[in-house]
DNA sequence: AGCGATGATTATTG
DNA sequence: CAATAATCATCGCT
């Protein structure tokens, strides 16, 4: 292990790519040649030893002149002798010193966790190519969306680093094996070193090398686990959605009262929504499975406190109704004459309202609530659709023909109108009405509501407690 | 600081 | 696997 380390030692000058290597080749100092016997002659091999040393840190000129001197010296046939028997006899520790590289389980995770973070892997066509796939592997996910950026951004960065040094390194232990090769094959005319020595030597640099990957393994997956846990904490660290977010979010999930569970292309585009509304804003985005937490927390607590949520569903239930009222009235063009109440007072302060609404969900919303929701939508309904507007309104139902505006509660009143709306509707009863689901407080059965249940049964009852 | 609202995570279930 | 239910952790307000 002598022989070797001091070569090593004497080619320290080799430039390794620029980067420092101190941890990895922890070179012990040259010390003198120990194990030497024979007093007389000691100094003079001492003084070629010495010159030999010194070969490699002259210039190409100076060495060539030196070596020939020395393989002209008279001493030389002698010293290369001696230098055989010094060698056969430190022969043992050399065979001992024969380790195998057996498979570093350490080094072994380090690649599987490099691989599954997909620092390393297969390198792929472009970085951002290379970037998505090793995001999506670390999300475990399809949630590629722009909130992951930042964190993609950073492994991307992390990965570049990794590769560039890794190159290097690779690039410096081949410079250096080959220039150790070269060297060695140079002194195996000074003395003797068999081929089976120079394999070897070029195992021990390989590991050596190998060691300093595997630091720069290790301080990689590091950064890739400190990055991931601050990724996690940023998402536990929650903001809250804007206020247009909530509302698109919420103007669907009380328009599908029935049966709010979004599809997933209709996660993704009330993600996308959310996003361009909020887009120039510092709102946060928002992603397909903020939609998904959004309606799970929705749903359940929504059913936890119907009460709770009911000013809530009549305000976007009238503003879902504002815009079908709307979409019908221009469709029908003025057909409510028989409608009951005053359609002007209600529907015109709504008007400004559903022009912004109109605008930034014409495409989705009225869909839903025609198609999706209640398949036929007739008109002669519609005045149920100004009442809850009023009602919701808080303002000038009470004039209305719902007498019940006696008790002052707001709400209560707002309530039952809510009730016997979502109970007479053509809209359908999943209107904004609890009912909508199920007595049993479970959705989950009624994915269709079967509609067209005409409003026979139940509006009578609610309407009766309304009116009282 | 206390408290409710709320987004996210976890455990459970069918 | 998606939905639910419970829980955690933070936000925003008082």
């Amino acid at each position: 292990m002598e022989d070797p380390a001091r070569i090593m030692q004497a080619l320290g000058g080799v430039a390794l790519g620029g980067h420092s290597v101190q941890g990895g080749m922890g070179l012990p100092p040259s010390h003198g040649l120990e194990g030497a016997d024979g007093d007389g002659r000691k100094q003079d091999i001492g003084d070629i030893l010495q010159q030999i040393m010194t070969i490699t840190d002259q210039s190409l000129d100076e060495a060539q002149a030196k070596k020939h001197s020395l393989n002209c010296h008279r001493m030389k046939p002698a010293l290369f002798s001696v230098l055989c028997e010094i060698k056969e006899k430190t022969g043992l520790s050399i065979r001992g010193a024969q380790e195998d590289d057996p498979p570093d389980p350490q080094l072994m995770r380090l690649d599987n966790m490099l691989l599954a973070e997909g620092v390393s892997g297969p390198e792929k066509g472009s970085a951002s190519a290379a970037a998505a796939a090793a995001a999506a592997a670390v999300g475990g996910g399809v949630d590629n969306s722009v909130e992951h950026s930042d964190y993609r951004a950073k492994l991307t960065q992390i990965r570049q680093i990794y590769h560039t040094e890794l190159e290097k390194y690779e690039q410096a232990c081949n410079e250096f094996t080959t220039h150790v090769m070269n060297l060695l094959r140079e002194q195996s005319r000074t003395r003797p070193i068999s081929p089976k020595e120079i394999e070897r030597m070029v195992g021990i640099i390989h590991r050596k090398f190998s060691s300093i990957q595997m630091q720069l393994k290790q301080s990689t997956c590091e950064a890739v686990m400190i990055l991931r846990s601050r990724f996690l904490d940023a998402r536990r660290k929650r903001r809250n959605f804007s206020k247009q977010a909530t509302e698109i979010l919420n103007e669907y999930f009380y328009s599908h009262l029935s049966n709010p569970y979004p599809s997933e292309e209709a996660k993704e585009e009330l993600a996308k929504k959310c996003q361009i509304t909020v887009s120039q804003g510092v709102g946060s985005t928002i992603t397909v499975s903020q939609v998904s937490n959004w309606f799970g927390n929705k749903r359940i607590r929504y059913k936890k406190n119907i009460g709770k949520f009911q000013e809530e569903a009549n305000l976007y239930a009238a503003k879902t109704a504002v815009n079908a009222a709307h979409a019908v009235a221009a469709a029908v063009q003025n057909s409510q004459a028989d409608s009951p109440t005053t359609p002007n007072s209600g529907f015109q302060m709504k008007d400004e309202e559903f022009q912004m609404d109109a605008t930034e969900s014409k495409n989705s919303l009225l869909p839903n609530m025609f198609t999706g929701s209640s398949g036929s939508f007739s008109l002669p309904n519609s005045g149920d659709m100004f009442m809850s507007m009023q009602g919701l309104n808080g303002a000038s139902y009470a004039g209305a023909q719902v007498g019940a505006g006696v008790q002052s509660q707001g709400d209560t009143i707002r309530h039952a109108i809510s009730q016997a709306v979502g109970y007479n509707d053509g809209l359908r009863g999943h209107l904004y009405s609890p009912h909508g689901l199920n007595g049993n407080g479970g959705w989950h059965d009624a994915p269709t509501p079967s509609s067209v249940t005409s409003p026979t049964e139940g509006a009578g009852s609610v309407h009766s407690d309304t009116s009282n």
